[in-house]
Parts: structure tokens; C-alpha cells; sequence
DNA sequence: ATAATAGTACAATGGTTATTGTACTGTCAA
DNA sequence: TTGACAGTACAATAACCATTGTACTATTAT
């Protein structure tokens, strides 16, 4: 049987449930500060990119956090997932907070 | 006997001791961004001036916090109190972090 | 001295969360 | 069909944390 639809949907916060707090206590943890990170300095990536972060699990994880929290969204290409920061509407929210966030981290000692 | 120290003296983390993890898991609690936020914007308060923040005891707990993450600092004038942001440090080591996230925070439909 | 004020220390509790192991679904290549 | 790959769901555990109650210290005012 056909299946038009992507394999899995999920539900992603409109710009109205998206909260400070909930972006900044996202934004608190070391494995998804890093993801966060790549996907601003690299674009698009597939979760697998991201398996030598953490587990598999523990990335489905964080990854469901920073989707929660308003952080990141998905494509769907064929059966390929692609994630990305959703920077225009968290620029728009919160000016100048991922600019920091992201310039500080990029200072950080140790990638 | 005469007490020429201030009467409770405090670890207060120097610069190579403040993270940027510690800094955003400080500020991701709705609590401790309001102190921040009052900090920012009244300038030096005493902690009795958060009362109606919340419980006193609960009060210390979050202003120390805030003084291990390296956000805040404290000034004894006589036998007074003095809390305020250290602001010229965030801001030389997490660049528009502060600034961002203060907008963000003042632009919340309920203060 | 006494009471009031400002602040902290400590224990307890309930809730949250990061991590891991196991198991499952769906897709692709052989 | 079989196996490998990508990803998720769920349970369990351990750790962390926000909050509150009780008790304590230190200082000031009466």
C-alpha cells in the first residue's frame, strides 16, 4: 500500500508556544548546545551525522528537546530527514540570542 | 572583638571558571531571570528588595546560583548588601548573550 | 537585654531529566 | 527474503534541582 505521507510526523511549537525559558533551559545542555552549534555552522544535517555526539537514543533524545522548544525543524526528501535551525523565527523572537550564544561557543576552547 | 571582614564572605568564580553551560542553566530558570532582569535594568539591589519574588530561603538558593555561574557579585558597604550583575564580564566573554536575552525578556507580554 | 530584621545552613521532598538497555518500525540493498 | 541501517518508544536508573520548613547567626533598634 502507498504511503503519501513522511514516515513519521511530529508535532513542531507555533511561534506563540514558543517561551524564553523553554529555549534557554534547551539551550543549557552541553550535547544540545553542540548540536545546536553544528546545525548553525553547517546547515542542514541527518540525524546520523550527529552519532558521534551521543547515542542513538540519547540523540532522538535531544533532539526531541530542541524540537519542543522551538529550536530546530525537519524535512522530509524522499526518505531522507533533514534537520535545521529554525534561525529566522528564533532571530525574530529573541535578537541577538543565538548571535551571542553562538559567537561564545564558537570561542569555547575545546570544539 | 573587632571584625574588620565583612560578616559572610563567598567563593566568587573568576573568569577562566565561568562556562557558558553554567551561564545558560543559571538564566533558563524563570526565577533567576527575573533577578537578573531586575538586576539589569534597577541596577545594585539589596535581597531583601526580591522578597516578593519569592521565599527568602529559596531567594538564597537562587542568588547563589547566579554567584557561581559568575553572573552576579556582591558589594558590603557597612553592614548593607549589595548585589549587581556583572555585566562588563558577560558581555566581554558571551557577547550580546545579556543583551538578546534582556530584550527578549522584556519584550514577555506579563512582566 | 530584648525583639526585629536580614540572611544562611541543612534536611526533606517531589519533580525533572540525562543516560542506557531493550525492543520495535520502516527503508534500502543484496 | 534476508540483513543492515536509521530512527523511535518505552522502562529503568541515577542524578540533579526548585521549593519549603526548621533552625541558626549576625546586626540593628528599642
Amino acid at each position: 500500500m502507498t504511503n503519501e505521507q513522511p514516515a513519521r510526523t511530529y508535532w513542531f511549537p507555533e511561534r506563540e508556544d514558543i517561551t524564553i525559558y523553554g529555549v534557554l533551559a534547551a539551550l543549557s545542555d552541553p550535547t544540545r548546545l553542540e548540536l545546536v552549534r553544528q546545525l548553525a555552522t553547517g546547515g542542514e544535517r541527518c540525524p546520523y551525522e550527529f552519532c558521534d555526539v551521543t547515542s542513538k537514543q540519547n540523540l532522538s533524545h535531544h533532539l526531541k528537546v530542541l524540537r519542543e522548544a522551538g529550536l530546530i525543524t525537519a524535512r522530509y526528501e524522499g526518505r531522507k530527514k533533514y534537520l535545521s535551525l529554525r534561525r529566522e523565527l528564533i532571530d525574530d523572537m529573541f535578537p541577538g540570542l543565538l548571535a551571542g550564544l553562538l559567537t561564545a561557543v564558537e570561542a569555547l576552547p575545546q570544539t
